[in-house]
DNA sequence: TCTGGGGTCCTAGGACCC
DNA sequence: TCTGGGGTCCTAGGACCC
């Protein structure tokens, strides 16, 4: 088996590190990003204002109670974004192998880089240190030979943490870690293992050798894959590809719960102009449209339909949003409402088969009649009997 | 004053076609 | 008359991640 050198480097508190920059003042002291008004959440917080108990995803006035000194700051993602492409630039420059996990964390392939290095801790060291003197952003790094392991390796240590994981190495380190800790066993599934008894990712590791039936049961396809996790043998290809995005969306927590659908269509008008813009920017046509709404109990709902035509268009968007959200939800009181295009493509995949209406009719005007007219019918179809269920009775 | 918004992937059931 | 499966697409829901 090859053993390759894999990174995963994650910036430490990154959005509050950005507002450090911008206002060195705010430097160590508790503070908390994101918004205050209804709903508002901790998006990320400082290491001081952890130490109070905050924690990001807790809400924002939660967070107050617990620390009445902290100091809230929205979030400007613009600066952030300036930032995290600093921070790409930087290590693009050590290793062209980069795959771009999310706005603060990448996965990098060092094999050849290290390759002939007598001191790999030293390295990433001064890897760490010039990132730093170039970009003012702190990082910590896991390496290991699969992408799972360097992941789970850059967690163990923050902030500016270094952390090897040797393949013969990766069972003994991970076994007394918290089923939690698991990237991939998250909020809904730890809680089940705990209650069946599996507290660390030791147990589930010796569960999965023993093939265990009910741990096959709670966890689905992703249980033939956990000992290839943890024993280093899984994924240790990146995606070196560009950002490509699959679906583009865009929702809304509403000022107050509201049944009143003059409300929600202006507000669902707004969500499909962003929907629309952000897909024209991206060059992306949507083939599925789907309307989801969270009701004031939590509960998220979600319908869609294919479309005949791929679409980006605005008019198309809104007028089909409307239709699905009059004909599934009217009436219901919602929390928040959203819109999303789904199952995009890039224009130029698209083969056009130009049917003779499309040639004929060639303002935009009438190419959205025709996809509302054929919304219309398959809305309308479940209600139609097909010829063969008729001849059944 | 309870719990955001951006995504991806997986699962499962029904429709439909052969 | 009685009773098939396999494969694919569409849709809804849910878990997870940052």
């Amino acid at each position: 088996m090859s053993t390759k050198v894999i990174c995963h480097i994650d910036l430490n508190a990154f959005f509050v590190r950005c507002e450090e920059l911008k206002n060195p003042l705010i430097e160590g002291k508790p503070v908390a990003i994101g918004h205050e008004g209804r709903g508002g959440i901790v998006s990320t917080c400082s290491y001081k204002a952890r130490e109070f108990g905050v924690k990001s995803g807790m809400p924002m006035f939660k967070a107050k109670q617990l620390c009445q000194s902290l100091i809230i700051l929205p979030v400007d993602f613009k600066y952030y974004q300036k930032k995290s492409h600093e921070f790409f630039n930087y290590v693009k420059r050590t290793t062209k192998l980069v795959e771009i996990a999310s706005v603060d964390e990448c996965y990098a392939d060092f094999t050849n880089v290290i390759k002939n290095n007598k001191n790999p801790h030293k390295f990433f060291e001064d890897f760490q240190k010039q990132l730093f003197k170039e970009t003012k952003l702190k990082c910590s790094i896991g390496i290991a030979p699969t992408k799972f392991l360097a992941k789970m390796a850059s967690d163990m240590k923050k902030p500016m943490g270094i952390t090897i994981i040797h393949r013969k190495d990766a069972v003994n380190i991970l076994s007394p870690l918290p089923i939690g800790d698991f990237f991939g066993i998250g909020k809904k599934t730890a809680p089940r293992l705990i209650n069946a008894g599996i507290n660390t990712i030791g147990d589930l590791y010796s569960l999965v050798k023993k093939d265990d039936e009910n741990a096959k049961m709670m966890l689905g396809k992703f249980f033939y894959i956990i000992s290839d996790l943890i024993e280093g043998k899984s994924n240790d290809q990146l995606d070196l590809e560009p950002w490509d995005p699959k679906s583009i969306g865009n929702s809304t927590t509403l000022i107050e719960d509201t049944d009143d659908f003059r409300d929600i269509k202006e507000t669902i008008s707004n969500l499909c102009k962003e929907v629309s813009e952000r897909c024209i920017k991206e060059n992306k046509l949507g083939n599925t449209l789907q309307i989801v709404i969270k009701t004031p109990d939590f509960k998220i709902k979600n319908k869609s339909i294919k479309l005949d035509k791929p679409t980006n268009d605005y008019k198309v968007i809104f007028d089909i949003s409307c239709k699905l959200y009059e004909k599934y939800f009217l009436g219901i009181t919602v929390r928040l409402v959203g819109v999303t295009l789904q199952n995009l493509i890039d224009p130029k995949d698209l083969v056009i088969q130009m049917t003779f209406f499309d040639y004929e009719e060639h303002e935009e005007q009438s190419q959205t009649k025709l996809l509302i007219e054929e919304l219309n019918r398959k809305l309308d179809k479940p209600l139609l009997m097909r010829a063969s269920e008729i001849k059944k009775k």
